[in-house]
DNA sequence: TGTACATCAGTGAACGCGCGTTCACTGATGTAC
DNA sequence: TGTACATCAGTGAACGCGCGTTCACTGATGTAC
């Protein structure tokens, strides 16, 4: 906003643009990230949105990748103080579901860029550490194995079956049939979600603790 | 279509817009299920439509309900074999999997009849044995409970892991970042998922097994 | 330091699309007498 | 057995909406000389 408004040129349209979507995004999720109401909301022409994105899927997964951004760095803040893999590996489970609950539709949108995020490590969608969700779980289970706490054969079932148990709780609970729940009983339920998780892949026990 | 076709009167068009509804959903999932190509398939007009249905909405979710029993009858066929509850568990687990894989157009509009499906049990969403997935679920928990696998207090914690745990890996694997991957690839990796979900319900180990 | 001009970033109006939904109306059906 | 008529299930045309995308054009910018 610091740009030229006012001026026949816009100053930084392609990220004006981008940052309407986002915004978008927040409030009604995927569907309402639409091209006439980004350049409506950056104070421009239809036709000039041409000059700096190819389409409105080009523009839907420039937007996914900064939602993916953000979910990376809500999981960094988790991640900050964990003493060992194991609470690295709760922290990046409890990042995701809460950024999921917190805000449910950059969630929705920051699918589109997660098919990517397990192939490249793309700038754009990972947090201060540039790392993407998929890598910080990766960086959890490394440090599980580097303590002898995980057989170094089962990380890839392991990731597989975190991801799941987790993407699978925050889509219920963000999107799904469990939204309509009270938040409190969302978070308590979430955390006894990714207990069980950690249980499961460290081989400890409380796998059926929680809600 | 044995139905009065060619006639003024079609004969029973409430069944006709939702089968054809049904189709539209599994050809190109929830967002194709459309009120215009529905009556165009039934061969009438878009007016004809709210004699039998109130709107978009309501269609949509009718049709949510008979997916939701397509997957319901999936899941009862893996389940007839079941030696004992973690059989059950598993074979729960794999069918929803597979009706994922299947039909993922009917997955995704299944979901709008899922909010329900906790609560009460809708007949027109539920299977020959009349149990809608939910509930193929907590039967299988109960009997791993009968059984002495699982403590009583520890079942609806279970529950929300293996729900979780099964509809994001079907989720991710249907209609996420993982549906480009062979089939054969998601069939193994789901395997390996529903292992190790019975496994950290039972207290078994195997937990990183699978892909 | 001033000016010509190529380049770039926008404008404003319009196109065609498919959608959900509503209008007043008409053809078919079956029941009462 | 025949006929009047209420009822129900469709018709055909239209409305307004918001979308993505394209047209030929114009205002602003900055660089070469």
């Amino acid at each position: 906003m610091a740009t030229a408004r006012g001026s026949y040129h816009h100053g930084d349209l392609g990220t004006a643009l981008v940052d309407a979507g986002v915004e978008l995004a927040r409030e009604a999720g995927a569907s309402a990230v639409v091209l006439r109401e980004v350049t409506r909301r950056a104070g421009v022409t239809p036709r000039a949105a041409y000059r700096h994105v190819a389409d409105r899927d080009a523009l839907l997964r420039a937007v996914a990748r900064v939602a993916l951004a953000a979910m990376a760095r809500t999981i960094e803040q988790g991640l900050a103080g964990a003493a060992d893999g194991a609470a690295a590996l709760a922290a990046v489970g409890e990042g995701y579901v809460r950024f999921a609950l917190d805000e449910p539709g950059l969630f929705e949108v920051a699918l589109f860029a997660m098919e990517d995020m397990v192939e490249v490590e793309d700038p754009a969608s990972t947090g201060e550490t540039g790392r993407s969700p998929y890598h910080q779980l990766q960086d959890a289970l490394a440090r599980l194995v580097a303590e002898g706490r995980l057989d170094p054969a089962a990380v890839a079932g392991a990731a597989l079956t975190c991801w799941s148990g987790v993407h699978g709780y925050a889509t219920l609970a963000a999107l799904g049939p469990l939204r309509s729940l009270p938040r409190a009983e969302r978070d308590a339920a979430g955390a006894g979600v990714v207990g069980a998780l950690v249980a499961a892949v460290t081989g400890g026990s409380g796998a059926g603790r929680g809600a």
